[in-house]
DNA sequence: TATGAATGAGGCTTCATTCAT
DNA sequence: CATGAATGAAGCCTCATTCAT
């Protein structure tokens, strides 16, 4: 008798529309209405499932963590024991080479970067991705070094400059495409890698 | 009757004015009347210096590039003619190390990055930067490739990602304190570098 | 099949919502879906019962008035056929003394007072209840003068006087807290009243 | 050179437009757009001079206390020493008779009232003119207690009840035109205000 | 009866920009 | 050059009301 649910569906959607609008004029700009129009919705409803513009981002944020988390879930589980294959499954999860990845979303990864510089809710969020796959990648670089009899020592640098290089290539496609040549982000992301991992001490200056 | 001109310095004072309340606000939400504030100036005058709020960030984006800019001449040139010193020099200039860099600098940075995937004005400005620093770090890597014997091929993905290292050191950075560890960024980046620079030819998958 | 009604208990369900949602955040700021929510019941059900937020705002001055109208007609009928005894009767009931107040009703009889003055339907019913309510206090009035062989003439505008205090203890109540001292509001008023019959003629200034 | 300053005059045009459109239409149904209008401004201006709704309708308040508090202070002024004139004084300065009031303020003090009821600040300087009024009110019956012979016991439930006299008739005068007899209420409240004076100690119900 | 999604008008507020002084 | 008032276009959000289920 009562009229079904379909908060998840429209939540969705709305999200789907931000995501879209958001990619090519950036979030301050992706109004209320283009996002709406954008999910084939009206605005009013928009705010009948959000209670703020600031909560669908929140929700935008949740959709591209869990997204790119479950493709990490996925390659590590095909990656095997061997830590530098995962470390490899890592990256390569990060950088969402393959078919998997939406065009808009390495915008969206590079404009979110940016809003948690000055929302606290989106650097809450933003800030835990980036702490926990950090961690995360600093214990696989761990057990690469302890496995060829080397140091632990620096993985946590080495952890974030690994992570630093990944946010940066999102920036750059996204502002200025044509810099990266095509399908080498990886590639180099895996090099830097094997790089780092190999380093010596370096010798003070 | 004529008072002297103080358009130069007034400018500065603007753009000064934009970099202090961007870092902390964004660009969108920087308004005229918090610049002027900032810059202890009226609203009115920004106008009267300034065609638009856009033109304000386009000199703040020519100021960090300006100075960037300076710091690369400035290293390399006391870095002598060995490629790979030259690279760490270039390196090293980018990422400001030293106690000339200014911590609203690196917000700024970021956010200069995301207004440039939906302003064309900004994506201009910074693409150049992007591009021209990516092939002048290009050519240093081929330079030390040929030095070491090996081949010129792949030195721009190298230098991308080099670029790309950077820049999302900046954007973490600026979002999320506390995950680069203090003084490890510009290490880090060397030893990325000098990996890439040794990397054998990668076997396919 | 037919269900048995309920519209009844569901409006004064909604009434009920209202008065206390109103209470604390006025008529403009209880929304359908807030007195919904304090009822118990859902937005769209508070339109199946009522033709709109209105109708609920006068139905509830319905019951307020209609709370009041029992009181004075059951403190009435215990005070006997001597005037003064019935002038106190009927200003202690509408002060409505004792444990059968509810707290909330004086706000609401205050915020009622207000929106009387914007919306006609709302002057309606609660000018209806002041003029019915000083008419018939002039003529309690009139018969306390009469009894004690003074002029009947004043008898309107003392009972202007006297329901001016009650509405205006109401009005005070509810905004400031802490200004009628505890329990003086009925025995303040019998004394104006006591003081208003035992009046002389005024001299002219 | 620079332009003059007029923001003094602007807000109290915009106040005066909320009086106005207050009046009659309530303080939520005072949109920005009419009290603009009613001020002959436009919407911008009048958060260009005042920073929320809310800070204009505080500053009619203030205007309306400040107006009243003159009122006071002059009449006062007149009275000379005698308690009783004084008391005289207070409440006719209160009740705004003559040739000085205005009709809006009669309604205007009524929504102000009721605002106060929900929103704290404005219950703030609404309670603290309520209180002092009383506080006053209190000593200069006291006082007239005092100069025959009698107990100041009381003090403080007589001022409140006079304060919620000339509450109260504000409150009916503007949502009940026709019930208060022209003229009458200055002189009834002068009425209740003997009587009260000379109330004997009420015998115990 | 009942539910809760959907609509659309309208309000407050912000703000880049213009302009009188 | 400088000031600060003034404008007007949006933008976010609220909410009474309607309606499909």
């Amino acid at each position: 008798m009562a009229r079904p649910k379909n908060t998840l569906a429209r939540r969705a959607q709305i999200v789907a529309g931000l995501r879209r609008v958001m990619a090519e004029r950036g979030y301050e700009r992706a109004t209320i209405g283009l996002i709406a129009r954008a999910a084939r919705l009206t605005p009013g409803l928009v705010h009948y499932h959000f209670g703020s513009k600031q909560e669908v981002l929140l929700a935008l944020v949740d959709d591209l963590t869990g997204r790119a988390q479950a493709r990490i879930e996925a390659r590590s589980a095909g990656a095997g024991e061997v830590p530098r294959d995962r470390l490899i499954a890592f990256l390569d999860a990060l950088l969402a080479t393959g078919p998997d990845a939406r065009p808009e979303d390495v915008a969206c990864w590079a404009l979110v970067a940016s809003e948690a510089i000055r929302q606290p809710e989106v650097r809450a969020v933003y800030g835990k991705w980036i702490r926990e796959g950090t961690k995360r990648l600093a214990g696989i670089i761990g057990e690469c070094r302890a496995a060829e009899g080397r140091p632990r020592a620096g993985a946590r640098a080495m952890a974030a400059g690994l992570m630093a290089a990944v946010e940066g290539y999102f920036a750059i496609a996204a502002a200025v495409p044509g810099v990266v040549p095509a399908g080498s982000a990886a590639r180099t992301v895996r090099r830097m890698a094997t790089g780092l991992l190999s380093a010596p001490r370096e010798e003070r200056r």
